[in-house]
DNA sequence: TTCTTTCCTGACTTTAATAGTCGGGAATAT
DNA sequence: ATATTCCCGACTATTAAAGTCAGGAAAGAA
C-alpha cells in the first residue's frame, strides 16, 4: 500500500536519467538499465510505452538512443505516473477509488477521504520536476555515477 | 496506484459499520458483512486480525459478534490503515519505499518525495476518526440504511 | 550492398500478492 | 444438550505485476 509499483519507479528512475543527459544526444536503453539497475527487456517495453506520453522520444541505428522531448523542468513527476497509471476502462467507481463497481453508488462515506489523499498525493508529484530532482541529488552532496 | 486493497476498504467498512452500532451490544459478522457488502469468511478473517490492534473485541456465542473497544471519535482510519500495513520485515528499504533493497543504497533523488507523500496521505488518514465518517454521511443527507 | 547496432512489437512465462474459501473446533447462552 | 456465534489454520483461486523472448525494422557504418 502506498508503494509505487516497479514498473512506475523504473519510468522514473529512466526518465531521470535521461534528464541527467539532456542535449548530450539519445541515451541507449542498456546504459539506463546499467545506471540504474533495470533489466534491460523490462525496460525497453517500458520506454517504448512512455513515448506515446510525449515526454521522451527514440531514435533508431547505431547511434540511436532515447530522450527528453522537453526540458527537465518541464516534465514533472505527475506527467508521468499519471499517463502511466490512466485509467482507460470509464466503468470505474470513482467514489470507492475501486476497479468495480460500487455497492454503495457512489454515495459512500469514504469517497471524499480517498478522493483528498489522491489529490494531495498529485499536488506533491506535480510540483516535482526532473530538474528538481537533479538539484536535490546535487545538494544531497554524494558523488555522482556519471 | 493508490487504490487501497480491498482488505483495507473492508477492514474500515466493517468497523464504519461498528461505530453506526456503538453501544448497542455486540453486531454479528453476518450482519456486518450484509450491510457492507463483504464475503462472510473473508469478513471473519479480517475483524479477526483487527482484534489485535486493540481497536474492535468480540465475544462469542448466541448474542455474541463484534464491537469497537473505544468510541468512533477516539479511532482514526490511520490507526486501522497503519496496523494493517505495519511492516514486519525490517529488510524494507525505507528511501525506495520498496520492499527489496535499494540499488542505490538509501541515496536515491526518489525517497523524499515518496515519503512526503507517505506523510501527506496519512495526515488526512489521521485526522478522520469514524465519529467524522458518520457525521459526514448524515451531511450528505441520504438515508442511511440502517 | 551488407553488416552491425539499436529500437520495436507482440506474445509469452513467471512470480507474488490479493482475495476468497473451507472444515471443523471453542465459547456462550438458552 | 443444543443452537449460535466467533475462532483457527490451512487451503485454493484469481489477478496484477514483473519479467522474458524471438524475431523484425530502422538507421547508420563499412
Amino acid at each position: 500500500m502506498l508503494v509505487p509499483p516497479k514498473k512506475n519507479q523504473y519510468a522514473l528512475r529512466a526518465i531521470f536519467e535521461l534528464a541527467k543527459h539532456m542535449d548530450q544526444g539519445p541515451v541507449k536503453i542498456s546504459e539506463i538499465a546499467a545506471a540504474q539497475s533495470i533489466p534491460l527487456r523490462f525496460l525497453e517495453v517500458i520506454l517504448n510505452q512512455l513515448k506515446a506520453s510525449g515526454i521522451v522520444d527514440s531514435k533508431r541505428g547505431f547511434y540511436g538512443g532515447y530522450f527528453l522531448v522537453k526540458p527537465p523542468g518541464q516534465v514533472s513527476v505527475g506527467d508521468v505516473l499519471r499517463f502511466l497509471n490512466r485509467e482507460l476502462p470509464v466503468t470505474d467507481c470513482i467514489a470507492c477509488v475501486s476497479k468495480t463497481s460500487c455497492p454503495f453508488d457512489g454515495r459512500c462515506a469514504f469517497s471524499s477521504m480517498w478522493i483528498r489523499v489522491k489529490q494531495a498525493a498529485f499536488n506533491i508529484y506535480d510540483e516535482t520536476s526532473f530538474q528538481d530532482l537533479i538539484d536535490r541529488e546535487q545538494d544531497a552532496g554524494w558523488p555522482g555515477e556519471q
